[in-house]
DNA sequence: TTTAAAAAAGGACATTTGTCTCGATTAAAT
DNA sequence: ATTTAATCGAGACAAATGTCCTTTTTTAAA
């Protein structure tokens, strides 16, 4: 659920150190912001130094689905640059992000150029795809519980935490079903509620838990 | 919902047509023929030249979940070529179907070496990171009698047939899901019968379409 | 054409999920 | 510390979906 691409960011540190003259530029943006516009025109891509985002999109129906939390490494604006299309989703930053900056021309002339760039692309693409596709089956056909107690045991590992609606936004479901799925998954103790504190910040949590004993 | 890539496969035609030496074959499966296996490890990608597969996940619940239809031009083991895996889904022709064969070598050879390969394989898998995840979100966000309009228009368009099995699997539910919301449809008068019985050849339909009236 | 077997459709009920709302809990202000 | 406002959780009901089983329709055989 959070995705991270070391070796890409590992080659755009490199790159930037090696090209100082090179049009790429750092960027932070601040908790909450979001930085990538539904349906805008772009001109850049980001590259992720540091922090997390979310990269969702908004339903003409007002729900919000969340595609992918973007971790160190992670591209965005890739897709947009290649197709030469408006932006697909919204990105916005979850906690304070670090981004390279780097226009489209500077991109398309990487994959012109650097195929060990180029490659570094393929593999972020085609894992991409994997990930959509394994995702979008598994919820489409387990039962919620299942896919939450799987998204709680994936935040536990990973020692993030995640607001909510931002869990149920990536469920595709909505926040009363996450709570009652939630409570389901406490009350029957599949999931060990030690690593639950520790990875849900939920203000309530502790006495549901008492009252749970 | 049917995928097409018609410049993918006008360079392979031509490819093979100026490098006849290279070692591509075409093979042709006959309706029905599940020609990749998930799991399987596999050594070659397919392009279709012609047919239409469905490529689908089958869940540890017995469950199947059709990623996509594929059409002309589409390849197939590509990522499994990529990212050295095993074959993510299945991929079985739903008519007959004649497909080039081409060595994992080869594949990456031309990744490699060829520009041009390259940059239409960067479009082939941006295409699909941008349908797989508008789909994801469609299909979580949206009521299901909603998908399913557009599933039966975007058919009507294309002028291809496919089973109710398959759109059920392809909606990620249950045929009597299907057969309710059909109904409703129709009912409705949502969807204009006359392209209906083009599109789908469903035994009752006629008979269903008379008591309607 | 009639009958038997197979396949598809739909009814009935159980389960899941969403919406709306109210009561409880937390945070903020004084 | 007390009051007020804002946020969160969950009850109640409605709508949607799945499962199981019966009925209807189609196909195949005699």
């Amino acid at each position: 659920m959070l995705r991270t691409n070391l070796t890409f960011l590992s080659f755009i540190d490199r790159f930037c150190a090696e090209n100082e003259e090179a049009d790429i530029t750092l960027k932070n943006f601040k908790a909450g912001y979001r930085f990538i516009e539904q349906g805008e025109k772009i001109s850049n891509i980001y590259i992720i130094k540091d922090g997390i985002s979310k990269c969702f999109i908004s339903e003409e129906n007002g729900k919000d689905f969340i595609i992918e939390f973007l971790g160190k490494g992670e591209v965005v604006g890739e897709l947009e640059a290649l197709k030469k299309i408006t932006c697909l989703c919204n990105v916005a930053a979850i906690n304070d992000v670090m981004a390279y900056v780097i226009p489209h021309p500077l991109f398309l002339s990487l994959i012109d150029k650097n195929n060990e760039f180029t490659t570094l692309l393929l593999q972020e693409l085609s894992t991409r795809i994997i990930q959509t596709s394994t995702r979008a089956s598994f919820q489409q056909l387990y039962t919620l519980e299942y896919a939450l107690l799987k998204l709680l045991k994936l935040q536990a590992d990973e020692h993030i935490s995640i607001s909510k609606e931002d869990m149920a936004a990536y469920l595709g479901i909505s926040v009363r079903s996450f709570n009652r799925s939630l409570k389901q998954i406490v009350i029957k103790g599949d999931f060990d509620t030690s690593e639950f504190k520790n990875t849900l910040q939920l203000a309530n949590m502790k006495k549901l838990l008492e009252r749970l004993k």
